[in-house]
DNA sequence: TCAATTTTTGAATTGGATTCATAATCACCC
DNA sequence: GGGTGATTATGAATCCAATTCAAAAATTGA
């Protein structure tokens, strides 16, 4: 079926371009601007179009997360490769979601309101078992870093599994962004202005699981000059990885 | 002017009625379901009246959860004097925001969703304001437990200050709960049913910041019987500071 | 008791998401 | 090439709930 085929790829096309100009609607007056109609217009459709790919604007949303957590997949590969340690392969997960946040400053605190109830359960229940779908090799990319150091006997598995381990650098990224997003928190409570500071808590909770090397945490030096390298190192990647 | 008074007053009074019932309203139907009108006319007042205590619904979301949070801060109050380890109060708190949510199972999400960019710059600069001045006593505390662990000895300063230390495990916590509350996600990757989970991941970086006594991961059992401690001593207060 | 002032009221307005009857396009066949 | 039924796109109309605001009610002070 050749012609299905032809009608199916324009469909698939036409959903990116509305995810594309959404993207960057967002990205110039925020979540909080972004309209239906408009978007529609915006792309030379009707609204009523727009609803024949998303059954909610919430339902966008969440599409617009998943597709980038897609992008995220490819770039995650490359670091599960790099020549690097296991535990720097963890930093380097760590380091690359801030690459792709400041690339892309909205993402955060989109991923942030998606994942909230009242636009989760306003998404369409096929567009959250997609994204969840998208995530899982995400994960299992993150758990296969955990294991292999569990297999290289890098780090205790402390009774859990990968999975059960790779959850604590992943909460621990999760509420540094979400204590990050939010305007004034840190600034009213103590200015925490140091970019460092959430890798320095990850090292620390890395250093609890006795994942090795252990680093000195009195070190900034050493810390600075290490995000720096895995920056470098992956700037150009994340950068190809975007270029299609 | 005892008359200013005590029109104040009634205006606190009526105030609090509107957060009862909205709270009561979520609990039963959720955030979405919560209407500006329909939540007026339970109070017995007209729509525009609850417009004269909140300039939006974000607004009474936000209020909603600043209330919460002074109740909290007398249950961490409480905690803080303690006669338990600087480190077993650090896990209290933990432990008091959980029996928190579990008392009121839609104040996580509901706290989730006010700290989004969306709803938090739709509340009133007043109310943001509020809502942080009222946390600033709650980060002040948690910061000062931290303190006593540093001047104790029982902690290694690690080259920063008590309130950037404190991040660390409010980040984990808010990471975890986000994680958790999002439907289908922890299921979707694996099966993580453990609600000790968090705790066992919390003591993995209480460990890393060398935060004395340490304790051995493996020891399920110990885990379990000082959480089921520290629960029990917990609930009856927590009772007592929602009696009122 | 009355007039000025403050507060409350809830119907009307508004903004924007969503729908759906109609029009246009397409794919297929004669 | 044109006719036909099926599919898809359109955007004005609908709907829903947040918000406003002119009028009514209550309060205050004299």
């Amino acid at each position: 079926m050749t012609v299905t085929e032809r009608k199916e790829r324009q469909r698939a096309e036409r959903e990116q371009l509305f995810l594309d100009k959404a993207a960057e609607l967002i990205a110039t007056d925020g979540i909080l601007q972004l309209q239906m109609a408009p978007l529609a217009k915006a792309c030379d459709y009707a609204t009523g179009t727009l609803y024949q790919h998303f059954s909610s604007k919430e339902d966008l949303l969440v599409a617009l997360v998943g597709r980038n957590s897609c992008h995220q997949l490819r770039f995650f590969q490359g670091i599960s490769a790099l020549p690097i340690s296991s535990r720097e392969k963890m930093l380097a997960i760590c380091v690359a979601e801030n690459i792709n946040q400041q690339h892309n400053p909205s993402h955060a605190g989109l991923e942030q309101y998606v994942f909230t109830e009242v636009v989760w359960q306003n998404a369409s229940a096929a567009r959250r078992q997609t994204i969840l779908a998208n995530s899982k090799p995400l994960a299992d990319l993150v758990s296969g870093i955990v294991q292999q150091a569990i297999d290289n006997k890098e780090l205790p598995a402390h009774n859990c599994d990968a999975f059960a381990l790779s959850v604590a650098p992943w909460a621990l990224c999760v509420g540094s962004n979400t204590l990050e997003q939010t305007e004034g928190l840190l600034e009213a409570f103590g200015g925490n202005k140091d970019p460092l500071q959430r890798y320095r808590h990850l090292h620390m909770l890395l250093n609890g699981m006795q994942w090795q090397p252990l680093i000195d945490l009195n070190d900034r030096a050493l810390l600075a000059e290490q995000i720096q390298r895995l920056e470098t190192l992956l700037k150009p990647w994340f950068s190809s990885c975007n270029a299609d």
